[in-house]
DNA sequence: TTGCAAAGCGGAACGTTGTTCCGTATGTTT
DNA sequence: AAACATACGGAACAACGTTCCGCTTTGCAA
């Protein structure tokens, strides 16, 4: 295995009480400074943000993609767990499976940059890359199994492929308003409909 | 007009014997990093495949895009001619529409990163980004209003909007063979059709 | 309470990018 | 052939992610 415990103890908590209260005051300065400048924000100005060398940051979060991850956890949990309520609330299978989709677009399309980093092929993302997809995919999964025994989508489609295709479309969004990637999204999942 | 001279005389013939053959080395050379590298390759590489300095590409290319864009100009403009004859021998607009999209796929996903490069957001792209897209949105334009007008699909979508989103989907498409942007495509092409 | 290893910190330093600058070389023109 | 504009090479700059290491702080044990 090439990942070192990545998944095993992402944030472990530091032993001493500085090095706690310094990650946490990371967390929050990254997520200030990712609402003001972006995810691509450089990781000086997040250190700066939260008045402590760029090293600290390092010792935190091994890489940037690994505070990315750290910063959204919430709402990746939040998106996951959206899944089997839908399933349950909606009508249909293929309406939940687009509201799902529907959070999930809103969700990157918020986050500025979010989405062109979540598809960046840059290895060093690749941490980001497995945390998203890793935990949405089986729910993304279980969404697509349903509408497809309902009958109501064509058969086939793996939910990694979907969800990329989703990401992907929701790239650039915020920063160019001549694209409107919510619509683009509606479109896909219209065209997933097949009506046998 | 920011834009000084962009589409006037980007590949104006310099007036020297040496600068005009190293204009075409230097094409070439990019061509060749391009398809071994991706469309990411740093300029050093593209210099060095030419045998000339850094400072001879910036000359020839003021910025990374352009070069780009010279390099692909050929196959843009094939593209571009391809929409009329399409929309000619094509039974119907919205079918002519589902092909003309395919070959603009296909030439983004052929060549490595190029989608990726002509979605971002980096100021630094606006040249390429508005060499692409002014060129062939208005072809894509023409296309997607035949097929409004016979009825096969909805109204009201701009042709930037379709084409930002099928670059979209293409993004990082080679790089992952888990994931099929030609399906996405087709899927989104699929979602455009309005029984009405 | 005091001492002392371990844990943590800061920021200089490294490697890689795109891009600019300028002294030098090389066509072109008269 | 001389003079001049044009073009060249590559060093130099700025911005980035990341690593490294000497110093500081902390918490536990005596």
């Amino acid at each position: 295995m090439t990942a070192d415990g990545q998944g095993a103890e992402r944030t472990a908590r530091p032993r001493r009480a500085d090095a706690r209260r310094n990650q946490r005051t990371l967390l929050d300065a990254a997520a200030a400074v990712f609402v003001r400048s972006g995810v691509d924000a450089p990781v000086r100005d997040i250190a700066a943000e939260a008045g402590v060398g760029t090293g600290t940051v390092y010792r935190h979060f091994p890489t940037r993609a690994d505070l990315v991850v750290a910063v959204y956890r919430h709402q990746i949990e939040a998106c996951a767990e959206a899944g089997p309520a839908l399933l349950e609330s909606c009508p249909t299978p293929y309406e939940a499976l687009g509201r799902w989709v529907d959070l999930f677009a809103d969700f990157l399309v918020t986050k500025h940059g979010l989405a062109a980093v979540l598809n960046s092929d840059d290895p060093g993302f690749q941490a980001l890359h497995a945390s998203f997809l890793d935990r949405l995919a089986p729910v993304c999964g279980r969404l697509l199994a349903a509408a497809e025994e309902a009958g109501e989508i064509g058969p086939g489609l793996e939910a990694y492929t979907l969800m990329r295709g989703v990401g992907n479309l929701c790239v650039g969004a915020e920063s160019d308003d001549r694209y409107d990637a919510r619509r683009m999204v509606r479109l896909l999942v219209a065209g997933l409909r097949q009506p046998r």
